[in-house]
Formats: C-alpha cells, structure tokens, sequence
DNA sequence: AACTATTGATAAGA
DNA sequence: TTCTTATCAATAGTT
C-alpha cells in the first residue's frame, strides 16, 4: 500500500475516485448527522447534490416527514423549484420541532397523571416521584394561603356587617320608639303590629349569613 | 486522562457535556460537509437545531444565498412566496395552534410543578392537588412494582450463582484431593503452594456479590 | 466490496 | 472557551 497522504481540500479530477470519494464521505457525513442528533437530542437534516445533480438527504426523525414529503415531489421541485426546497425546510423543520415539543409535553403530563409509566426505571419513577411530591407540596401549601387569606377577608367583612347592623338596629330602635310615643299621643292610630316583629328582638345580634361570596374549602370536591 | 471509551449511541445525560458535544460535534460534521463539498464539487446544506432550539445551518457556495436570505428573512416569507399564499395561510393557523398546544401543556407542567400558582381559584387548587396525589399513587405504586420484580429477579440469580458456586468449590476440592494424592505418592513434586488459596476455604459458602447489575432503589438521590 | 495504514475526530481533562 | 492528548473512528489507496 502507498503511503496514505495527507487529503488535499481540492476537487478531485480523477471521476471515478470522485464518485468513490463521494460515496464514502456521503455515508461518514450521514452517520456523523446521525450520531449528533442522538447524542445531543438535536434535530438534524443533511441536504446534498452530487456533482451529477443526482439529490441524497438525511433527516433525523423530526425533520423527516417534512423531508420525505418533499423527495416524493422531488422529480419536479429539484428542476422547477430546486430554491424553495430549502426555503421552506427551516419553516417546516420549525413546526416539525414544535409537533415533538407537543408530544414530549402531552407524554410528560401523562406520566405525571402516572399513566404510559410502563418501561420506565426505578431512577426514572423515583425522580417522577420527587417531581409530584415537590409539586404537591407547593400546590398545598399554596391552597393553605389562599384559603387563609380568604377566611380573613371574610372575617372582616363580617365584622363590618355586624357593626352596620348595630348602628341599623340603634336607629330602627329609636324610630320605633318615636312610633310608639306618637301612637301613645293620638289614640286614632292603631296600626302598631307593622314594625313588631322588627322591635321584638331585644336578644344578642344575630348571626347572618355572612355574604354571597361562596367560600369553598374544597374538601368535599370527588374531582 | 481517563480512558476514552467507545462512544454510545445515546442521548447524553449530562447537559453540560451535551452543550460540549453539540459544540464539537457540529463543528466536526459542518466541516465533514465542507470538505465533501470540495473535494467531491457537491451541493451541501446541513440545518440543524439544538436541543435549546437554537438554529444552525452549513452551505456550500451554491446552497448558501438560498439558505442565508431564509434564515435572515424568515419574518418575510409570506410575501416573498406568492404562489401558495392560501396553502401558507392554513399552515400558519397549524403553527399558531401548535405553538397554542405547546404553551397551554407547558402552563399545566409548571402548575403540576407547583410553580405559576398565583391567581389560581381555590376549587382549582384542590384539583391540581388530586391530580398530583393520583399521579403520585400511580407512580409510587408503579415504582414498589418494578422495584420488587428487580428484587426477586437478582434472588433468583443470587440462587442461581450460590449453586453454581457450590458445584465449582465441589470440583476444585475433588482436583485438589487428587493433586495431594499425587504429590503425596511422588515426593519430587513439591509445587503444591500453587494451589493453596483455594483450597484454604472449606467453611461455608461465602457470600459473594450478585452481580454487575446495578440495583437502585432511588432512595438516596437528592434530585 | 474488503482491507489496513494512516489521518482525522473527539472525549476527558486541564 | 480553548488546548492537550489518548483513544477511537473515518477513509485513501489498494486488492
């Protein structure tokens, strides 16, 4: 065997060596897209011609429908429309990127529902875990301070509506008195019972409800 | 150094060594492109997107304006392509609907992660907490599972090696009874040493480890 | 297509 | 990030 000399980066004359050349670094090229997609979760598409205009692509999996798409057109695209084969491929790569994040996302929410957990390893669930546990904790504690927050809003409004009913029971108090002071005065009037059952509770103020304002604790939620 | 081992085809964990690799990686197949392009006079495009969805593109010369005015005017596109504005219209809605799944499920994924809570009804609260606490039963359960199919998979090879154990110490002692015999009837050979260390144990068998697979019970991580 | 001597790429580590 | 270096991988020239 010859000494193996260094590549020089030129175009090789000899046809033959170039069609061979070209098909071996093809390859290596591919495989490299490959290796990089898996290894760095990238997405990867390889578009090349060969100096016989013959068209050759890899794209890892989330590109491929998009690429693949296009090659079945490819008689009339690479002649007519060769421009916008790789004009329109970082668009569509773009939405093949944006399908992936949708599925990745719909299959993490599934598995934090504890569905589509089969093939997972004990590391993998264990970390499922803590992420639930640790979400659990910051939901409950949360609902915690909500809930507290809304019991003392209630509170005080409470509190406010028990002292205008005072202030409205002092003055209902006082016209009723007026009233019967004035029925005392002219013995004509004789229509007293309208207000008794207004002036008859002389007790502690009452309890009412306190508002419309619906305040849940959630406990009894089945949902 | 460290031993460089035989890369792995698969995703690598670490995102630290990942960025690196990305990095290295893709300067390695931008540059494979370009050699190819050169020696072979072939048309080369490479696009690819990192797993941080950062955008990269090789061109060879002929491939390059195309690429170059798509990457530069993305924004633009619409006007530029004139003959399927009707196709891209519908396809934008696709996107925009895309990208609306993406963001509503990556919402619900911070939410289930206890973060993004503020504003959140105390009904809703609670339902987010069911869903953990099921998820998290689910899960919890899932993991006992594959924890105890794991746990009595490596008994039964512990079972399995403790025979095996016993079978190879029956046959060492039977060849060494028989070596003592021998060295016993010529007194020449005097090598005996040789095989001492193994003829030494005759207690019980040892306990010795199962083997190389590597149980976790995921109780100890911190993540 | 298959074989190797050699160059080239790159994983870890600094 | 860049550099180094021990290793593994790609491939040029040959069969």
């Amino acid at each position: 065997m010859m000494v193996k000399e260094k590549v020089q980066l030129k175009k090789i004359d000899n046809a033959t060596a170039r069609r061979v050349t070209f098909s071996k670094r093809r390859r290596g090229l591919f495989k490299k897209a490959e290796e990089l997609s898996v290894l760095c979760d990238a997405d990867v598409a390889v578009i090349l011609f060969s100096s016989s205009e013959k068209l050759f692509h890899y794209s890892s999996s989330s590109m491929k429908e998009v690429l693949e798409r296009r090659s079945l057109h490819s008689k009339n695209l690479e002649t007519l429309n060769q421009p916008s084969l790789e004009l329109q491929l970082v668009e569509d790569a773009n939405y093949a990127k944006l399908s992936k994040e949708v599925a990745e996302r719909t299959l993490q929410l599934r598995r934090l529902r504890g569905e589509e957990l089969q093939g997972l390893s004990i590391e993998e669930l264990h970390q499922l875990e803590k992420l639930l546990e640790a979400g659990l904790s910051r939901v409950v504690s949360k609902k915690s301070e909500v809930i507290m927050n809304e019991i003392s809003h209630l509170q005080e409004k409470e509190l406010k509506l028990k002292e205008e009913n005072g202030k409205l029971r002092q003055e209902l108090l006082i016209i009723s008195d007026a009233r019967k002071r004035t029925i005392r005065d002219s013995d004509d009037y004789d229509e007293s019972s309208e207000c008794t059952n207004i002036c008859n509770s002389t007790g502690p103020p009452q309890e009412y409800e306190s508002s419309g304002t619906s305040l849940r604790l959630g406990l009894p939620y089945s949902g």
